[in-house]
DNA sequence: GTAATAGTGTCTTTGAGACACTATCCC
DNA sequence: GGGATAGTGTCTCAAAGACACTATTAC
């Protein structure tokens, strides 16, 4: 820093400017009973106190290094899940989403394992189908949010393995392929589907096998790598 | 705004609450030259006086709708350009960044056309190729910045036609191929490449022509709509 | 004519989609 | 054997890449 900037940060104050409130808001995605489901929180404080809302809040501007640090701090408060996929959607700011004036958000979504979300300690948050969030009032523009993080989500299924993310430890391709069909709401066909998978070489096949029914299943477990792989071409809605 | 709303707001103040400063940086591009260029501006006030930086600054939260708002605001107060192709990429936020303290900004990009970089009114701003503004010290994290803005641009020519918002009102297809081989760092195939974008149907073929050296090269327009062109397969690297 | 730039013909390759087919299991 | 679920064989098609070729102009 140099003598200029020094002597500027003596004078300076933040409540000089006319600022906006900045949050971070989280859609938190898991598959529960073949649905796509998402986890809301009731406010338990004003504004739009009871009303079911995102998980979210303000930056810690103590605790937090930088806002992603935000972000996983306020996925680990309600699901007590370390490292899911995090990925930043947008940030949405204007006058009117808050009636406290002026206010930007930070939205996040998060795609959760369904094995963990049991080990959850969430005391006034509840998971909720995607399809019946949208319908039902939500507190500020969180509608919108889900909106907003659903076709991210699907936008990129059409191109990465991401859903990959949403699995069990173990689990058969043709569950993997009910995933996609339920993110996408669109029949796949099978065969390209399973040869779209194996080549892109980012499962590995185990000995196990599950019965469902009928004939048995193998089962599959992730690489880890389905984060950063994309697929050759992309599937047309 | 239910009665809990009201009584709590008339209690509230914005400075209760320890917040980051919050702004949006422009990371705004030209083809001049040859070379993809990014408009700077000298700092006229500290922090970081007469250091370069991206233009952006402060949402104005009487004049400001939202937050695209202040990004097309910044734009016009540096080029007097009212609606190019502006998108934004990322949001970032840090204790580090700004030595006011946590600091946010919201990150956008735009492209423009390099017929109206002559208009602008552009005082103590300055276009410099890209390679270079990644090589002198900016101000702030902004080669980082302008790092992310470029990759996001690099990714979507390889899927989109979006390097044609760079283009005069008429071009040829020789020329158009030149801007994204800049963009990309690589030679792309002539058959292909034409290919690609005749087969798009996001121009309009004029009956003008063009000489520059040799054989005539027939001009081209843009119909526009190359922003929400996606072309069936992406290139590879 | 030659050099230089614009533009084409056409073969190969890759991966998605269609669809009929086979395999394995329980009852 | 029948029904249900898992999984394969193989043809077609579209678009990218390779590369040799032709076209048009200035000199």
């Amino acid at each position: 820093m140099n003598k200029k900037d020094k002597k500027y940060l003596e004078n300076y104050s933040i409540h000089d400017f006319d600022i906006p409130l900045t949050s971070v808001d989280m859609v938190i995605f898991a598959m529960i009973n073949a649905k796509l489901n998402v986890l809301l929180v009731e406010r338990v404080e004003a504004p739009q106190q009871g009303m079911l809302a995102l998980p979210g809040g303000f930056i810690d501007l103590q605790k937090d290094e930088d806002i992603t640090a935000t972000a996983y701090r306020k996925l680990y408060e309600k699901t007590a899940i370390k490292s899911p996929y995090l990925e930043q959607v947008e940030t949405i700011g204007n006058k009117s989403r808050d009636i406290r004036g002026w206010s930007v958000t930070v939205l996040y979504y998060a795609l959760i394992n369904v094995d963990k979300i049991k080990q959850q300690k969430s005391q006034n948050s509840v998971w909720m189908p995607v399809e019946q969030a949208l319908k039902i009032p939500l507190a500020f523009d969180h509608i919108e949010l889900i909106e907003k993080a659903q076709n991210r989500l699907r936008e990129k299924t059409l191109y990465t393995a991401l859903p990959v993310e949403l699995m069990p430890e173990l689990f058969t391709l043709t569950e993997l392929q009910t995933v996609f069909e339920t993110i996408l709401a669109k029949k796949l066909p099978i065969k390209s589907f399973r040869r779209r998978i194996l080549n892109a070489n980012i499962l590995h096949a185990t000995d196990k096998s599950k019965l469902s029914g009928k004939r048995h299943a193998q089962l599959f477990k992730s690489t880890g790598i389905d984060r950063e792989y994309y697929f050759p071409r992309t599937l047309v809605l």
